[in-house]
DNA sequence: GACCGAAACGAACGTTCGTACTATTTTAGC
DNA sequence: GCTAAAATAGTACGAACGTTCGTTTCGGTC
């Protein structure tokens, strides 16, 4: 570790500019094998953390070697990163996909709501939110993963913003709501929901929820 | 690691089991030092993760050596369960001391809310609520510490529920109103300032949280 | 001041971590 | 089918991990 920068080298120098585009459609095997990595990852990092997350135990359950693992990200941090980047399109995939057919306004916000519930339910992560562990992990842990989480996290909160302004524009919302505020109750119904589903093993966690944004939505609704 | 039970013995056999009480003000120096050790382990978890949490930086931090440090638990899974308990007298001082000065009943209530946001405001733990933290870190890693911290949080939202009742039962509360819900939604709404205050650096995290609260318990008053 | 258990120490253990270098196999394009 | 490139494997390394051991220092009691 003399030389960090010396990490991103070689034949995965590409592979450390997060920003380079990547097929949907794999072509080739190394893409094919690096998806493959992980999706594993994934799953693995949201039961022992991003952290707990280990080169070696990675390439065990996937029968490869630690060596051939480790060159398609050329570090940790690296692997952290894509990891959390393949977290977020499962995470984009759940939650919008089946409420962008919604239409738009409160139909919508409605849709997101109970697609992150349902998100929790159909344990997409099999440790729970994906996000909201590593949130927790490193909200304390200053650097590039740190720094990664965050925006995306912003922008989830961004994204529950604007479908709630937008609810505003259609006219279903009441317009002295602020969408700001209402994203944080929402955000955090979830979130709550999130910790006693899977740490208290509150049953009733994901209707508790349910009943909470239900009741907090009806109440600014026009009509 | 052949034999784990081995790991309680010797000098240490008194200190595995968590149940002996120990004195508020230790007459032994060994007690004395074991505090000092646990009030930097509260902070250093709090940032790091109870896993992150490791036994030689923490005698580093506190200028005493490895095994020193390592012989007052006995093994590292004991050291953080200890960690949690001392947590846990921290966060009951901070959360209950002030609000148990209230009259019982709305005002109480109202004061574990505030003492709350106080709490996070007041950086009490450096790295945010240690029990969220801890929450996320062990919800699917099976355990004794795993099993301390939910009891803890059980404890939590139950303490919370009897202040509900208790308004109730002053006559301060609407009687229709859910206790394990109302705990929720509170509980939720701490849990989603944290988040938004510690990581996403939201300034007006712990004031939406404050106006969410008192919006939702003063929509339950009577008169 | 001598004694003795408690407390702290230093050195070492075996293991696992991330990473580096080199060699071998597999793949993709001609 | 050949060949260059890409992908994977193999091996080794230093550092840090939790833990053990034998020894030394400390603190309280006669």
């Amino acid at each position: 570790m003399a030389d960090p920068g010396r990490a991103a080298k070689a034949s995965h120098a590409r592979q450390t500019t997060a920003s380079r585009k990547r097929p949907a459609v794999p072509a080739l095997k190394g893409e094919r094998t690096r998806q493959s990595i992980l999706d594993r990852a994934v799953d693995l990092a949201s039961l022992e953390g991003l952290e707990g997350l280990t080169i070696g135990r990675l390439a065990e359950e996937l029968k490869m070697s630690k060596s051939g693992l480790f060159a398609h990200f050329g570090s940790k941090e690296e692997l952290q990163i894509a990891t959390v980047d393949a977290a977020s399109q499962r995470y984009i995939q759940e939650i919008f996909q089946a409420a962008i057919l919604q239409p738009r306004g409160f139909p919508r916000l409605l849709a997101i709501c109970e697609a992150w519930l349902s998100y929790i339910r159909r344990r997409v992560f099999p440790g729970g939110c994906f996000f909201a562990a590593a949130s927790f992990e490193f909200d304390s842990r200053p650097g590039p993963v740190h720094d990664r989480i965050r925006k995306l996290m912003d922008d989830w909160i961004g994204a529950l913003e604007r479908a709630i302004r937008m609810a505003q524009d259609e006219g279903h919302l009441r317009p002295e709501a602020d969408p700001p505020q209402l994203a944080f109750e929402l955000n955090s119904l979830f979130f709550g929901a999130n910790f006693a589903y899977h740490l208290r093993h509150d049953k009733q966690a994901l209707e508790k929820a349910q009943k909470a944004v239900d009741s907090r939505l009806n109440g600014l609704r026009v009509g």
